[in-house]
DNA sequence: GTCAATATGGAATAAACATTCCATTCAGAA
DNA sequence: TTCTGAATGGAATGTTTATTCCATATTGAC
């Protein structure tokens, strides 16, 4: 029973459990075993799954074949997209931007930047933890100074939220570094202040340089990176963000986003500290 | 740096994380690769992973090696579990997503502004016209020096266009104010300069006085705001901005990709000039 | 029971793939 | 600069894995 070979998982299983009743004896096998555990055929090999099925072979290659695909592999393919869509990678939610990248009009690379920012937003949802914020945003509440670290590309972000600090009257600081006061600048972290620093690929040093001296001293201290990596992964508290990007220029929105909600939450906190009596809504 | 292979996929990734920066250039490469689409590790063979991140095959074994597997194929193993642990569960989380929505306060913050930056950026792409993005970016293109000005809430979106701009090889001044120095570095505009002032309700009345100042020199201006008024009125191309707001926190998500669409046409046009013979590909 | 059509297992083959090895390049020390 | 050891790319090799083919077994019809 050929046709088009279906091509998503969804419509596959559908295929297999409608002809379960008109396969052959060991076809069947290997059907039930398909819809029992799609995993297993996602990932394992032929030799491997007609063992555990008890079965040749050969068999699994006529299964694949009856459904339509040219062998096993083709089939496989579409029990791997299921599991990519579990566990979502980086290249279907983001990379994919990138894709058509030839057309240059205005408006296309517009849309396309935007629909970089709303995807780097949605997953910003999907992967970041409430608790994380509000720890983060804890430490935040109960610092003498918060000092928010950041260069570059990052810049902007800690700019961001140094600018909300400030204006939730928290006292915050943004390490410039003009004029090479940087090592001043440093000797004003303690351990009663909160270190938040900001740091993209390919990260500046000093920006790791003053984020050591700061675990150094004792200070807390919270990190927002794409990748986890030293000495950031020494943080109490380490958020991973990942913004899509087109044609090598990345989109700042999550970030700015997740800087703008810290701010808040911890401004939150610090007004119940002030004022005891005061109950979340 | 050998030790026993890490046998969980949470060990791994801590693993990687932790020795990146002591990695070759080559393994470094892979191991961002790594740490950024999992998925790709678990699924794919030698051959395509070292093509995408454009490194040699052998390459991808010596990282495997370097974590103390005897092979790819051994570390491949413990990407495919953590495949395997989130197919079943899938189902689950996108049902408990759409569920509770208003569980505790941070996620209900955090959705409500990420529905928000979404919301702004589907507006620019609405409001903004193609047409005035490629005519502010022509004058940046051809100016002698980019002035980017901007104060408190817009200045991170000013950093990064002048961050951007600076990238991409564009003469970009940022109008920091530092030390008092505003007056002195209004000197520096001239007829031949552009400056981008970006102003949102209530304005700095610093960035209006500049600007004003700019355009009795002659400058080219561009504005972008979030309700037109005197000065910006008067600038050759004013760009608005809506950026939802929750709870008085307005969002920036537009205004900066606005800015990140602005310096990459001016870049695209900029290239073209010095190189004419080039042709768009 | 015999025959024909179909299903099946397993060996043989082919393809894809991982791994090793070595010549060359690169980066740092003297 | 020259030297030395590490890093790298790419071709050669070996292994795993998919697929084909055919001899044999099974099923169902008569």
């Amino acid at each position: 029973m050929d046709g088009p070979a279906p091509e998503s998982y969804e419509t596959l299983r559908r295929s297999i459990a409608s002809q379960r009743n008109d396969l052959s004896k060991r076809l069947r096998l290997i059907a039930d075993y398909a819809l029992l555990d799609p995993s297993a055929f996602a990932l394992r090999a032929v030799a491997g799954l007609a063992a555990e099925i008890g079965v040749a072979p050969s068999a699994i290659i006529r299964f694949a074949q009856h459904f339509g695909y040219s062998g096993f592999s083709e089939m496989q393919n579409v029990f791997r997209q299921r599991l990519e869509a579990a566990a979502p990678s980086y290249r279907d939610r983001v990379h994919n931007l990138e894709q058509h990248g030839g057309a240059d009009a205005t408006d296309d690379m517009m849309r396309r930047f935007i629909d970089a920012g709303i995807a780097s937003l949605k997953d910003l949802q999907l992967t970041i933890s409430p608790d994380k914020i509000d720890e983060a945003a804890g430490f935040i509440a109960d610092a003498r100074t918060v000092h928010v670290l950041a260069q570059k590309r990052t810049f902007p972000a800690a700019a961001y939220l140094a600018y909300n600090l400030a204006r939730l009257e928290m006292p915050a600081h943004l390490f410039d570094g003009i004029g090479g006061m940087l090592e001043q600048q440093s000797n004003l972290m303690g351990p009663d202040d909160v270190v938040v620093a900001i740091s993209f690929l390919p990260g500046a040093q000093t920006t790791a340089d003053v984020f050591s001296l700061a675990l150094d001293k004792g200070a807390r201290t919270v990190a927002i990176v794409d990748v986890p990596r030293a000495p950031y992964v020494h943080a109490d508290v380490v958020f991973e963000v990942v913004e899509a990007s087109v044609e090598n220029f990345r989109s700042l929105t999550a970030t700015i986003s997740l800087a703008l909600v810290l701010a808040i939450r911890a401004g939150t906190f610090s007004a119940h500290k002030s004022n005891p009596q005061d109950e979340r809504q």
